[in-house]
DNA sequence: GCCTTCGTCAACCAGATGGTTGACAACGCC
DNA sequence: GGCGTTGTCAACCATCTGGTTGACGAAGGC
């Protein structure tokens, strides 16, 4: 389980098309900063700093082979993500659908199929 | 299915733990902006920006309701999400798992487990 | 009609982010 | 030892973000 804090690094990771396109990279095969670089039409130096994002993330890691650093992709850290948004998500398929079922179909613009707001923190 | 941006945007959104927990929170239930700003330390006008951000992200949906404006979980958003987790998530496990099958173990600090970099990108 | 409640808009501020360039350390090849 | 390769560190800059406060529009209750 991720604490709040990796949650927050690993979803701002993933929250730039660079950093998402370096993960589907390294789903195929590990990488080196420099085959990572030449991806993108920017230097290797914001490149690098792509990857510190990413790792202090946790969801790649890093191992020495010589002068060179590759990278490799954490699939952990992955699941973790889909762990907490599967929690919200499911929950609130359920609901829709057995309220769908109950009420044939539902108005886009107000949404109603479940209970009226349930109020835990009334003022 | 769900473009760049509309990705970028997602991600982005759930990057903050005010906007986690208020997603959390409406997978119970819709609420409004001032029952959800009773949840934080911080002003409605703050949390009426969170929402703004969660909108756009495809994440929430509003309704009216005379002078209120009951915010929604979308779930759909969420299994987009997912979906791109999952398809390079699961990739990446499935060769961890082979190749642990094969190897017995592998080195965390060199992780080889697959092919050398393939590299489709050399210089 | 008046006032209260709900929510947003606008202006502003401190701090983080994403990019650049330049210098430099680490390693291996000759 | 000298050089090319790989990658990082530091400084700098423009923009975005998350928060504030203050004013204001919209909808109902009385």
């Amino acid at each position: 389980m991720a604490t709040e804090d990796e949650l927050d690094r690993a979803f701002l990771a993933l929250a730039d098309p660079v950093r998402r396109t370096i993960v589907a990279r390294l789903s195929r095969g590990s990488a080196t900063v420099n085959e990572l670089a030449d991806l993108f039409p920017i230097s290797k130096q914001a490149v690098s700093k792509h990857i510190q994002v990413l790792e202090q993330a946790g969801l790649v890691t890093r191992s020495r082979d010589a002068q060179r650093r590759p990278v490799h992709l954490a699939p952990e850290r992955l699941e973790a993500l889909t762990a907490w948004i599967d929690r919200y998500r499911l929950v609130r398929e359920a609901q829709y659908r057995s309220l769908d079922a109950l009420l044939g179909s539902s108005d886009p613009g107000a949404p109603p199929h479940h209970a009226p707001p349930d109020k835990e923190h009334p003022s």
